[in-house]
DNA sequence: TCAAAAGTGTTGTGTGTACACCCATGT
DNA sequence: ACATGGGTGTACACACAACACTTTTGA
């Protein structure tokens, strides 16, 4: 690694990634702690250096399974954020990504306070490294935005899920109440999910209809997304 | 300049810079032709390196101004490309921006057939080199895209123009004609426009009158954006 | 007086939003 | 029987789309 970077008329390529989930009706991002400095013992984004002969995508991707585990996810590029001093010791430009995985497939789930990697409510962040702020930032307004018109909310859900989990998928994110039967209209006439024959059992109460989406043409996880009206 | 890439473990960084504007009737993209290998003589999208201390946007400023002469004009970043081979010689990742210039602010109009640099109309572009024909494509629909709910439209146009003209900008970059008095009134009721006492006079038939976009906190060529929609 | 573009309203259709009660179940 | 969340329909306001004629000017 060189620390000076004046030697090398290249900036340095990183990508960082926003990994959003929602676990306990809270959307949640996954952060890292930082062992070295800059910025030592503070949280940061995951993210890493982009390797010579690797697409940017499947840095983005290598590191999220660094993290979490999880392969085959929703991911998509956000922005890249440049400025010439966001990383004190050299010029490094970062291509930022964003992921949307379902708490169901998370292989271990990093919640201990001991550890150094841990997920966050959007509700309580800590300080964030470098300019992470304002890339978590601009994740957070894209996934909002791109809510409302495609149905990559379905990445956060399991295989099987009731109408009212999809609700609260959409809640959580926008943090906003929607009007239930507003949003049942909504999504069922946009026709990408079926009902299935189960129902989900919970408490004693009317068990719900348990749905899954429709495969039409596009499976999920597969970095595909349709365009739908919430 | 390396020709060996793999002694460097840094891609290297440029920004592309896709320059639309409107002449006659139609949306055209500025290319300049390359002068050395590889793809000699192809058309290309305009850029070039980022420097070590130079921010990204400055960088695409900087390109934007040494090949129209332009400045303080729109530009947004659209995407960063970094497919391992795009380049033959070795990895460099871009960073694409796109700028919309008002064909009354351009200083010189590359228009003649010998120049190697050119204004092509969208609909009768060469074979581009690298990737630019994505590059293209891409920065294409994003305009399509936001100029249906945003004001960026304004940037292509001049200080003074009449609704017509206003419509004719919109129709030229959607590819597709628009109803007149729906328009009218869609752009009315944004007030974002205001009538000036001006009028244009051309040709034997009644004269338009002259807008001009409302300042509105927010100044043309400011790089800011307000929603509306079309 | 004619050609050419400017300018102007209404109506139907569809979409978003607000809103309250009965249903099915477990305890 | 009761507490709990599941599930359902209507009415109003607003936005969008389709559509044709009159006005003003220069030649």
């Amino acid at each position: 690694m060189h620390h000076n970077g004046h030697e090398d008329s290249n900036p340095s390529v990183t990508v960082d990634i926003v990994i959003f989930t929602i676990q306990k009706s809270s959307l949640k991002v996954l952060l890292v702690k930082r062992k070295y400095p800059p910025y030592e013992g503070s949280w940061a984004i995951p993210g890493g250096f982009v390797r010579y002969e690797e697409p940017l995508e499947d840095a983005a991707l290598r590191e999220l399974y660094e993290e979490t585990g999880v392969r085959d996810v929703f991911i998509e590029q956000l922005y890249t954020f440049g400025a010439p001093n966001r990383d004190p010791r050299k010029r490094v430009i970062t291509v930022a990504y964003y992921a949307l995985i379902s708490s169901e497939n998370l292989v271990f789930r990093p919640d201990s306070e001991v550890s150094d990697v841990r997920w966050f409510s959007i509700y309580d962040l800590p300080r964030l490294a470098f300019d992470h702020d304002k890339i978590l930032d601009i994740a957070l307004k894209r996934l909002r935005n791109k809510i409302m018109y495609t149905n990559i909310a379905f990445q956060l859900m399991p295989e099987l899920f009731t109408l009212t989990e999809l609700q609260n998928a959409y809640e959580v994110i926008l943090g906003r109440k929607l009007d239930k039967r507003n949003f049942r209209k909504k999504i069922l006439s946009s026709r990408i999910i079926e009902k299935t024959s189960e129902r989900k059992v919970e408490g004693r109460h009317r068990p719900a209809h348990l749905f899954r989406f429709l495969p039409s043409g596009m499976e999920k996880n597969n970095n595909k997304e349709e365009l739908i009206n919430i």
